[in-house]
DNA sequence: CGAAATATTGAAGTTATTCAACTGGAGTGG
DNA sequence: CCACTCCAGTTGAATAACTTCAATATTTCG
């Protein structure tokens, strides 16, 4: 039993009308530094609330798309199948964070996303946010913040090129937990919603090596593994010893 | 490295008022798919064209935003420092191409962009692109097109993850082609116009990787390399032995 | 032309992968 | 409840891939 499940406790109803006015996640989602006037415009912008359920798939590569989807609570992840059947993830995407942005390119979803617990999330259908969009500026304004912001944080991947195994896992640690922090979960003691087969097809490197390097870390003090657990014990060290890749 | 100020030196016409409707980049940059009327609104967006020469700076990191600017000719790079001072390059960006999308997230550049041959750039006022489109929808929405194709673009390097050097580079170099070949160019036959060193960085290889594996694909007689140009000579074999990676 | 930057190549060293054995936990069915 | 299987994870040993260091060649540019 994880310490901090991101799920709400009560969720039996499949959809419900989503209200981003009364929403836990406004400091975090969409409405940020919109006023109360603009946040009611989200509310008839968002259609509603689905439920998405451990395993089942948010959207496949190759369907047409039409909304995007706002993690409401839960964990997933994104990944593209190539050719040769190897599953390449390519993203994991916490409660507040946008689905879809990559599909509005083609008007056809780029990569599968599925959800790695039981998730809820909220529908914005594309044509209707550009529309509402167009009559309030500061909401499109803010729109064009969150597509720029992903395009920094795919960039901030790219940056890992360079490092070495043991510091491309600490970045992405110290990713985790700097987006734990913002929602309110401890930055230093959490629960990985992945496998490490997953975090590696994320980072570029074998499973085998991310274990290595897990162990590798908590040898050297600086975390402890239990299984998904992690809890960070030096995070200041982390932070100097590899880069602060602090990309959002 | 040559001493490079912020804004275009000695330029017999540094600046002249850019035309989209008379553009010959029209079909790729962002009049596409705009009628008459539309690419006429765009004339009066994009404020002028600055000549920026080879070695100079578009941006640097740190600085406020306020415009994109699309490359009308030439060649730049967008690289950031690490604070390791290594140069860490997160892009090469051809005619067509929009650079900036990145700062709008927090109106300030997270990169630099600096020329890699002569070249002009058009300057786009965001706040100016951002009032036209709201009275412009499909202008509006081909940008939003614009910056999903970049996360696109930024996610599809991220799936060299699990490529091996020689692999990447293909990639890479697929790429380039068809980017060239998009601009009326060969895609067989072409010449890079950045260093092993750049190439490295950008696909976290060492240079002496790259150049290895150049020399590489040259014995196999899949490519032929002549300084910095290359010749592809049996692109349909590059393509099917390593992966198509054909983001745009 | 000559200096500096860029590129190539070899040999040695390091890092990550592969293959394989083993552990432990979750879920299943007798 | 236990035996069993499946899956995720850990760890070791051998191998492959990439990097580093170093020497040399080539190109670029003032």
């Amino acid at each position: 039993m994880s310490p901090d499940s991101l799920m709400p406790k009560n969720c039996n109803i499949p959809c419900i009308k989503a209200r981003c006015s009364s929403c836990s996640l406004r400091e975090l989602c969409l409405p940020v530094g919109l006023d109360e006037q603009e946040v009611r415009a989200l509310d008839h912008l968002v259609n509603q609330r689905h439920k998405i359920r451990r395993g089942e798939h948010l959207h496949r590569a190759g369907l047409s798309f039409h909304s995007l989807h706002v993690v409401r609570s839960g964990f997933f992840k994104t990944y593209v199948l190539q050719e040769d059947g190897r599953e390449q993830v390519t993203g994991f995407h916490m409660p507040g964070e946008v689905l879809g942005l990559d599909a509005i390119s083609a008007d056809t979803h780029t990569c599968n996303a599925v959800a790695l617990e039981d998730s809820e999330v909220c529908e914005i259908p594309f044509a209707k946010l550009e529309g509402i969009g167009r009559t309030i500026p500061s909401l499109m304004h803010h729109f064009h913040k969150i597509m720029s912001r992903e395009i920094v944080r795919d960039r901030g991947m790219l940056m890992l090129g360079g490092m070495k195994a043991g510091e491309r896992l600490v970045a992405f640690l110290l990713n985790l937990s700097h987006r734990f922090a913002k929602r309110g979960y401890s930055p230093l003691d959490f629960n990985l919603r992945m496998t490490r087969e997953e975090i590696g097809s994320y980072l570029g490197l074998k499973l085998e090596t991310i274990s290595r390097a897990l162990s590798r870390l908590q040898e050297d003090g600086l975390i402890n593994v239990d299984n998904k657990r992690i809890r960070l014990n030096d995070i200041d060290h982390l932070r100097r010893q590899y880069g602060s890749s602090s990309y959002e």
